[in-house]
DNA sequence: TGCCGATGATTGCAGGAACAATCATAGTGC
DNA sequence: GCACTATGATTGTTCCTGCAATCATCGGCA
């Protein structure tokens, strides 16, 4: 029985990362649909796309860095391209793929969109992290990730080039 | 606004949560749909109903420490009660307010499905973060939800052996 | 080369979720 | 007590989302 005991400690914190995440991610994409006219989702997606090599990503990769189904993804690009935020171009080295390719606009609408994301992301969640924490954080969740989806841990922060 | 760099610091630590989050939530998810016969969402819910006075709790209290609305809270527990895990009962104080109870069946599912996700939440997030760590998360995290749901009621702990 | 399992993207479909409207009841000010 | 507003629960509606199926293409292998 001792074995199956989660310990309070790490029980409380799950809890409260659990709960902690549901309220900042609504208070995120209020404000951001308020003040952005986009989804916390449409940014996530402009952000991923701006970071990546020639602003663009294989519609399977991008889904993956989102933890987000192709399917889902599918018609997500399909919103954001009415909105001409995005395109999609052939991938030449693979026919079977799509890059999903951040326009002008859609760039545009990310640095119009970041400062309001920015600004509800120190209120509500960096305000309340000195950097230890802040670092703690990263270091636990960073495991949890190499963990969870050990291919895709680094797959946005840290192009080698060579 | 004066400053609108959002440190790397916090802004690595808040997207590590994004990330890690879904993972996490998604396999404790399917977890619990495989070996225990109920979603991650059925399961918070008993959580909760198990720590209140009375093994209940007025819907618009649930609905609140779970971050969900009341409509989806409705048809949720209308599918708990189907499955006799959860009852509604009248509220005499409040003629508007009703109840939902839990059922011992449903505390029997619970105890049979609590060691699957304690297995799940250990391996996946405690298990990755040391005392010290396990601290900073819930301070940081209590703090996101003391400034975004202030007048919610502390977190809880279950311990069904107890 | 030809076979065949694996992978990429999309679509059909079904379940899940929130918003707004609705109705009943409670609380407040007068 | 009465009017008015706020709150609790539910339902209608619409959108979101993922799974499974489908089709095209890739890559390994004989």
């Amino acid at each position: 029985m001792a074995e199956e005991t989660l310990d309070t400690a790490s029980e409380h914190a799950w809890r409260a990362v659990l709960k902690g995440h549901a309220l900042l991610v609504a208070r995120l994409d209020a404000d951001l649909r308020a003040h952005a006219g986009m989804a916390l989702i449409d940014y996530d997606v402009l952000v991923q796309l701006s970071e990546a090599p020639r602003r663009r990503l294989p519609m399977a990769d991008l889904a993956r860095a989102m933890v987000y189904s192709r399917s889902g993804l599918t018609r997500l690009v399909d919103s954001l391209e009415r909105r001409s935020l995005v395109t999609r171009e052939h991938n030449s080295t693979d026919r079977r793929s799509w890059y999903a390719v951040l326009t002008g606009q859609g760039l545009a609408a990310l640095e119009a969109a970041w400062p309001v994301h920015a600004a509800g992301v120190r209120a509500h969640f960096a305000a309340h992290a000195d950097p230890g924490q802040a670092r703690a954080i990263s270091a636990v969740f960073g495991a949890v990730i190499a963990d969870l989806a050990p291919d895709a841990a680094e797959l946005r922060h840290f192009h080698p080039t060579g």
